[in-house]
DNA sequence: GGGTAACCGAGACGGTACGTCTAGTCTTTAA
DNA sequence: TTAAAGACTAGACGTACCGTCTCGGTTACCC
């Protein structure tokens, strides 16, 4: 499984610092550990004890580099390939945003799918787990789709009264509730979707 | 606190058993002390402890009648004056869509707003809450909205071609999905949405 | 399974009282009940709620007719004709000593001495219990050993100076001690015992 | 309170180990809370919840080191030095044994006996119990008889075909006997007893 | 033969304690 | 200084029983 090498997002390790210094092998066994657990456990089943045990490693790693067990779960997540949202410049924005839908729903087929919803289920609790959430995986999502949307009030693709933010709230929010309402994405209803969220957008 | 009188949906109690009768004060007192306890914590940090001991009942009389904290909770949220769906007939389709959001958007704004989400994070991890979530709060939602897309269709003013189950995720789905992203479901949000869904859903 | 048929001993029910009587189907089957749990479980694991289970019967016939638990035990065990202490009439003293020691040792072996070792055990607890204990259990030996000792003391037989209800209690001891020790009666024991005991009486 | 410091029974701490080391303080605030909450309640109405609480002392602690509220009682009571064994030299056999029936009979008089008939009864129930008692507590006794009756075989004081573990628990039998059945150990029993005791000891 | 009184079963009630689990912190030794 | 190990306080979990209560019904006796 090839990962993402990414500097830990709680921790400014700018400089050399003295001391031992923080093992690498550690907390790659934790986001292995935490991805192993997560294919039988549902993410509030997961404990950090568990995590820890599994890991081979002491609760207090965990928790010096990570706030809570959201945040664990998201990098051990969130830095996998299957999330990434690299995609090809489209040739217009309508293509764009209907390329941004299909892959987000084909992420969150299957396993994945639920995850995520779990996932998005512990953040009602934690705001920072919230933020953490917006910041590693909605805030990609946002940005290409806020430049698709921008794009087509230029060519005039999309209406120029829409307010961006606005529109990519309604374009984005069915995805999620149908996976927070634990209904499927199937292919159906990505079409119909895709359909009138693209009307709506329209001048 | 006038309260719709309703039957517990876990028990059927069709005819006259023997043994003492469940006590209406207890179910009462749970159900105020959870509201109660609700001002002033959230979904996850609430106990059916705390609920017990603020009630003054025994947990066993919880866990008799409810399986689990989510139920509990909804039926303590939901049965509540504030989360009916009835409306004034509207005169065609797109008001009646646009009064449904309304509606939804009134009921979702500030402290009740955070409380139904934190009920869908909960809902998250267990099937069943998801089930009573969906039952006892989206199914009017469901039903309603329905009934307008239906009508819509007919008359003429929405899209003949519209499947009306992707369409009702469609317009619901921008609100919950700003609820569960932490963003307020202000005015101009309002405003901005009910123009695009209305525009997605027209012929 | 012959019971002898005796009053319950924690009501006086001397005269005709008006009002449905006392059921003698309920008072059976809960000390069959609790006779058959024991041979599974030991006293302390017995719960009211599973005699009244296993008997039919409501927890309040129980809680009606014996004030707690070592209550009903005693009731059922010692009201067994294996708990009986009819002895023949003994040709002197130190037989009649020996013979009741072998009688109780005898009763005393295998599980009934576990079931009244534990009887002991949760008399420990309650003033009460030990006093039934005391009543309906060590009452007959006691009355048995002090006949045969005062005998012995004026046939010459024992010293003339022992306190009848020390030696009572000398005699007594040995088996008891054994039996919370969790040490086997075994035919070696009651023969040492018996040797020293008759001795410790002797003039 | 002199405390006899021993390593606890349950754990083998024969070598440093890594980890925080057991607290030594929360050692001895659950002995202490035990002891002074045993000196209201009964053995079997204390729980561990109650000492944990008094102690200032999470559960997990307790049942981390002791595996039953027996073994914790044990722990706190028998430590302490009332209930130490230690005798001066006897003279001979005859006295050794009647000081070591003086001495227990002393140590079980008042407060203390009924704790220890509580703790019987408490083991009665349980063989590990029962196992702990025989060693932290009995063990002594049968140690210091043993020596003393084999002493008065050898020396003519007793009888040669007396067999010493018979005669141990023959002797401490009226002792345990008197406490378990509710009586006082007062001097006149006591003198009876050791009278006929050492009579049947004889040779 | 109707009234009344005590019984019966069933089972819900407020409680207490159980033994387990996890959270997040603290304290040690080793690297 | 960090890591691992593992003990620490704290407190919720869901279960089992306690002893009490409240139902609808069932016998007996007594007038």
């Amino acid at each position: 499984m090839q990962e993402n090498i990414q500097q830990n997002q709680y921790v400014d390790n700018e400089s050399k610092k003295s001391g031992r210094p923080r093992s690498e092998s550690s907390r790659r066994s934790i986001l292995d550990a935490t991805r192993r657990l997560l294919t039988h456990n549902s993410v509030q089943k997961l404990s950090i004890e568990a995590i820890a045990k599994k890991a081979g490693v002491g609760k207090t790693t965990i928790y010096r580099w990570w706030p809570n067990k959201s945040a664990v779960i998201m990098e051990a997540i969130f830095t996998q390939p299957a999330f990434n949202n690299v995609m090809p410049t489209p040739r217009n924005a309508v293509q764009g945003v209907t390329m941004q839908l299909d892959k987000l729903c084909r992420q969150m087929a299957g396993k994945n799918g639920r995850l995520v919803a779990e996932i998005i289920g512990e953040a009602q609790s934690s705001p920072e787990a919230l933020q953490v959430f917006t910041d590693t995986y909605l805030q990609d999502r946002y940005n290409t789709l806020s430049s698709y949307i921008d794009g087509g009030k230029q060519t005039g693709e999309f209406s120029e009264e829409l307010d961006t933010d606005s529109a990519i709230d309604v374009v984005l929010g069915p995805v999620f509730f149908r996976l927070i309402s634990g209904q499927e994405l199937d292919d159906a209803f990505i079409k119909d979707m895709t359909t009138m969220l693209i009307k709506s957008l329209k001048a």
